[in-house]
DNA sequence: AGCATAAGTAACTAAAAGGTTACCTATTTA
DNA sequence: TAAATAGGTAACCTTTTAGTTACTTATGCT
């Protein structure tokens, strides 16, 4: 997975109502947008935005049928970002090191660097 | 873990820059900005900021040490949000199921809505 | 045919993100 | 003590987000 892929992913998942919208659909596979509109405080054209977003980070994919496009929810970029991350920070996510800070372990001195001016 | 802070956490993680220092703070504990700079295509201010972002965030925790700020990671977020996302999206995260999109399984026909006028 | 509905586009506004330069403060250390 | 260093603020600019209203298009139904 791409960087900008993930920075989409996660940019995506940065809005409450955005992830509300992931578990409407979850629950309501085939939703249309018009199904939403009434959940969330904002216009139907916020709406489509909001979807479009989640869209683009492909964590929602659409299917036009009649005048209607049904919604259904796309687990894999969610799959990839966990494995990528309990790859990269894998103790870390665990949960078993409940450590509230990673320094209690191995803590490094500051590299002093050199000076600059020569 | 609130709404606003779950925003602040994906918001944080949705920069590959952000990511990559956290990275380096986890491989380097206790490093400070001025370790991290050379690392960057952006000035020393634009770091600093990206590391206030990650702070409010709660993904890093800092304390001063001289004229020194000491940077470690904190993970208790990324857990947090593990635990959240693996109960509410449970089957999904797991990678077992690995059909590409979810509309494979129950797809509910999309709610026949009452007429708006009346 | 003709109206209601679901969706999409355009154009605009306000606020937040991401970056900059210039300047200030506080510790080291030669 | 004085210079170099690490960090922090302020003020500003540009781009992106998030929202709006107004209008258009296409489908479905009576």
């Amino acid at each position: 997975m791409l960087p900008d892929d993930m920075d989409a992913v996660f940019l995506a998942l940065g809005h409450r109502d955005r992830r509300r919208m992931l578990d409407l659909v979850r629950a309501h596979p085939g939703c249309c947008p018009r199904d939403l509109e009434d959940q969330f405080p904002f216009s139907r054209i916020a709406l489509l935005k909001h979807l479009r977003v989640l869209e683009r980070a492909q964590l929602l994919h659409s299917e036009k049928q009649g005048r209607q496009r049904r919604l259904y929810l796309n687990v894999v970029p969610l799959q990839l970002i966990h494995e990528r991350w309990t790859t990269d920070f894998s103790s870390l996510w665990a949960g078993k090191l409940t450590r509230l800070k990673y320094q209690v372990e191995t803590t490094s001195t500051p590299s002093k660097r050199k000076q600059k001016h020569g």
